[in-house]
DNA sequence: TTCGTTGCAAACATTTTGCAGTTTC
DNA sequence: GAAACTGCAAAATGTTTGCAACGAA
């Protein structure tokens, strides 16, 4: 890991792509998005920028969805959706946040908690609607 | 997919031993615990009936922690916390769940919610003892 | 005898990594 | 010029799958 830190074109880039977008995206679909743009640019450079970013704490992990990984510009915490049917994840920002359980979850066990997160499971509006689509 | 169900001395292994643990294991963990007693298992039917039992509702899955998938034979809704060092995933009983919150979520958001699952996320107590050992 | 189940190994998909060339400072 | 950054491709990892043999009904 690298001591100093240096400019770089596509890593501004990178952060601009996700923190442009509220689709929670993956390591691919950062890459699709910038491939135009930036025909040179490698999957490989997105991982590893992510990942930087994520250890820096600018970025966050919503988790694997489908066997890809999910990440979100949002640091701060919040719920999220995940559509088990077409694999989107949305915020759910006026869900409240149960941070004094938390909290007290934290003293009870004798953890150190640095993050929480809460997760829905189900099918979205979009989908729901295909599906008595498809049902007729 | 079959249509009926036939037994299988491998299958209801595999359930007992996800039964009977607190670790919330990994396909592989499963492999390793049942090898030594049926030398000719192989991880490909491990993973097999694990997707069958999590389809059927028997267990469910924790999510993915360092790369690779954790699963529960408890289903009921209960939190969980992740140690990000050790990669220990516990279930924390104690915590209440914010379950009005979540059936108010899918009415304001039109979403139908199958399941929600809070994860705390963060160091374990083992691993805070062995850090302050290390740091000595 | 039928057809669900399994072992095995190959196939897959995502992510990580080594290295040589390029860019930033 | 030193060290960070990148492209490329190979490697590593976890999971899925095709097929022939096996086993339960």
């Amino acid at each position: 890991m690298p001591a100093a830190k240096r400019y770089s074109k596509k890593r501004e880039a990178i952060l601009e792509v996700i923190r442009g977008t509220c689709v929670h995206p993956t390591a691919d679909w950062v890459y699709q998005q910038l491939k135009p743009n930036y025909p040179d640019l490698s999957l490989g450079t997105v991982y590893r920028n992510l990942a930087a970013f994520r250890q820096e704490g600018i970025i966050t992990s919503v988790g694997v969805v489908k066997g890809q990984e999910r990440f979100d510009a949002v640091t701060q915490p919040h719920s999220h959706f995940v559509c088990t049917e077409c694999g989107g994840v949305e915020d759910l920002c006026q869900l409240e946040q149960p941070s004094e359980l938390i909290h007290m979850a934290g003293e009870m066990y004798g953890l150190r908690v640095d993050r929480y997160q809460l997760t829905l499971e189900g099918v979205c509006k979009d989908c729901l609607k295909k599906d008595k689509k498809s049902l007729a």
